[in-house]
DNA sequence: GAGGTTATTTTGTGATCACAAAATTAAAAA
DNA sequence: TTTTTAATTTTGTGATCACAAAATAACCTC
């Protein structure tokens, strides 16, 4: 059996600003492609290969991997290869664990920080979720999304944890998109809802519930495993 | 008044295995530097100084860098000059509680895995950290509380917290050690005594508690504001 | 002296090259 | 065909260089 040796990649190349550097460019490319699971997992990255395809020289390429690699979205293998981790049904249970017990946390310590202003930011943001609902537009959903938490955590202006939240989902990163399916639209828009009234009360215990069941069903279908195992498979297949 | 126009770095410069990269050297060297407080919080790391001072090229000082900026060990400031973080009353307080939340989240997810072998090494981990408190060896202290710490999480074989974890602890690193004062050394040991206790048990809520004591007991300076203000002061001070 | 302007140095970024180790392909042997 | 071995290519690492931007020093004006 003949195959291509290595899966196509592809990315969303947007303009580059010339304020930026190349090697914040390019992170940023990857990132989101690792995020929008454009890449395999197991698939092997090389520095060469990726620049030419990002038309670039090889080092921006070079510092851009090693910044993913200590942010866990890429994972350094001992012949010092880069792949994209693949995924297992445990991991993929940890990672949502962890988030649940790290976000609900950020959340709770948010609270008290959470002026009339930014509480109107979440609602907006919230509304244009629904639209993204209505339009099926799966990676728009997931983006609004992550910027609704996003918001509600950096309210507490002491925040640490955001870095180690963006981890968690980059790592999990290609498999929370897929869960986003219509099937829990109205879930969603519910926790949402269950938070900023939590928030209105200033009770912290029911915003944590809120955020931990918003996760949950967010990624509902690792409780649905033959959906789950389906795109385990796929990432268990020799990417290289 | 004339001073020094920057504040001295003392490594301590371990002998570099063949088999091992220079950047990984360079990171080790550094990670330990900072998380043993030898650079002043503000202190500007530029790649040429460091690299003079370990005597190696540019370049691995270069991957290392921007490594740890990756884990929040460093900083980059807009002016693409990294430094140590500085630290605020409120942000230790965040690293604490942070430490705390996912901490003992590990520890219970930890526990279904631990084996009499690996209770028996924790037990030795913990004489060993006896016998080191006896000596009044601050750093020796330090390392073994972290070996004990991470010798439990790491029961876990789905373990994804980790990495963020050891980013907390790199964050709180110079502060963490000053922390491990005479006075609280009984404390330490019954809060591990109590963690093991309650692995013995497989009561995860008891674990919890006791890990949750030891990191509010390790540090517990937290609550003696004079302590940590004395420290945050000589963090604030410009170290340029 | 102090404040602002210019000159000088230092710095991060990015490009290119050399090289050993690893992966891949080709060839040979069973 | 299947397995071993050898030849070839590709790869990450590390070194060095160029350059623009930033930081620092020197200078001048008041």
């Amino acid at each position: 059996m003949t195959m291509d040796k290595k899966s196509p990649i592809k990315f969303t190349l947007t303009e580059r600003d010339e304020s930026v550097t190349i090697t914040q460019w390019v992170y940023e490319t990857l990132r989101s492609a690792v995020m929008n699971g454009q890449i395999l997992p197991g698939r092997a990255l090389t520095i060469r290969e990726l620049a030419t395809l990002l038309n670039v020289s090889p080092m921006p390429v070079r510092e851009a991997l090693r910044q993913l690699s200590a942010e866990n979205a890429l994972e350094i293998q001992g012949n010092r290869r880069v792949i994209v981790p693949k995924m297992t049904a445990m991991k993929f249970n940890e990672l949502c664990e962890a988030r649940i017990a790290i976000e609900s946390h950020a959340a709770a310590r948010a609270l008290p920080y959470i002026d009339a202003a930014r509480l109107a930011q979440l609602h907006s943001l919230d509304r244009l979720i629904d639209q993204a609902q209505e339009n099926d537009d799966l990676e728009q959903i997931s983006i609004l999304n992550q910027n609704f938490h996003r918001l509600l955590y950096t309210a507490n202006p002491h925040q640490v944890t955001l870095p180690l939240i963006e981890s968690l989902w980059l790592q999990l990163g290609p498999f929370m998109r897929l869960a986003t399916s219509k099937l829990e639209e109205h879930y969603l828009v519910d926790r949402h809802n269950e938070a900023m009234i939590a928030i209105e009360k200033k009770d912290a215990f029911a915003l944590q519930l809120a955020i931990s069941a918003d996760i949950r069903e967010g990624i509902a279908f690792a409780n649905t495993p033959e959906l789950l195992q389906r795109f385990i498979e796929q990432s268990r297949t020799d990417a290289s």
